[in-house]
DNA sequence: AAATAAGTTAGCTATATGGCTAAGTATCTT
DNA sequence: AAGATACTTAGCCATATAGCTAACTTATTT
């Protein structure tokens, strides 16, 4: 049995990203896990399947799946010799609002530096 | 002068992130790097400063710095003896587009996921 | 029962990454 | 002019990452 390919009984789901965006930016970090992830965006499918598209190895390419499993990104179970890979939106949604957040953050700031602009213009005016 | 911190004549700004996403989850992957991100949101800030709450060597941090300014996270210009360093805002911008363009394909339930990400960034704050 | 399909494990290689120290350069400050 | 500041460069080390081949284990198919 897939050693690291297991997800059951492992991260409730949420645990993982709270505090992880380190795995998370890890993992989508590489190119070929993005494609993954674009992939599974609509619908899962099987290791093969996800495999074909990419001229690497499949260990290699199963290694790709293991990062992206212990980010949480995704998860997957074997059925027969097939395993099935789909994608765990929390930690997409948990990332876009970290993001959000230091976007917020600093238009907050350029709001404040626009209306210190505006003052010291009409200063200078006055 | 620093070699690689010198963003004169260069800006990718928005040539970067269009196609590399690589790159800035890469930079983005690093706990202190996220720091150094979180900070300048709430404005510009000197090396040493930037560097301050870490407990690492300077040379390294400052290649931190690099790899944010590669990414197009961030630029610098020196004056003086002082290097100073903000954010650019547009990668964020760009990255967080990508990930609501994933998560609104995700089996298409956007309103469900946003609600997701809402509770997330609230349990964050709290 | 034999062959094929779909992973899985083991093990090797090369490059990238993150951390360090030591020493150098270019500004201020005194 | 001397010393302190604020980086900057150079170079070394350990671990992580991404890629490969070869061989193995279960299912399914034929």
């Amino acid at each position: 049995m897939a050693k690291y390919l297991d997800s059951r009984r492992r991260h409730p789901l949420l645990s993982h990203m709270t505090n992880n965006l380190d795995t998370f930016f890890g993992a989508m970090s590489d190119p070929t896990r993005r494609a993954v992830i674009e992939r599974l965006v609509s619908g899962p499918a099987a290791v093969s399947e996800l495999h074909a598209p990419h001229d690497i190895a499949l260990p290699t390419f199963m290694r790709h799946l293991m990062v992206l499993e212990e980010s949480g990104l995704v998860r997957s179970e074997k059925k027969g010799r097939v395993r099935t890979v789909h994608i765990e939106a929390a930690p997409l949604a948990a990332a876009e609002s970290w993001l959000q957040k230091q976007r917020a953050m600093w238009e907050g700031r350029l709001d404040r530096l626009s209306l210190l602009a505006e003052s010291i213009a009409k200063a200078e005016k006055g």
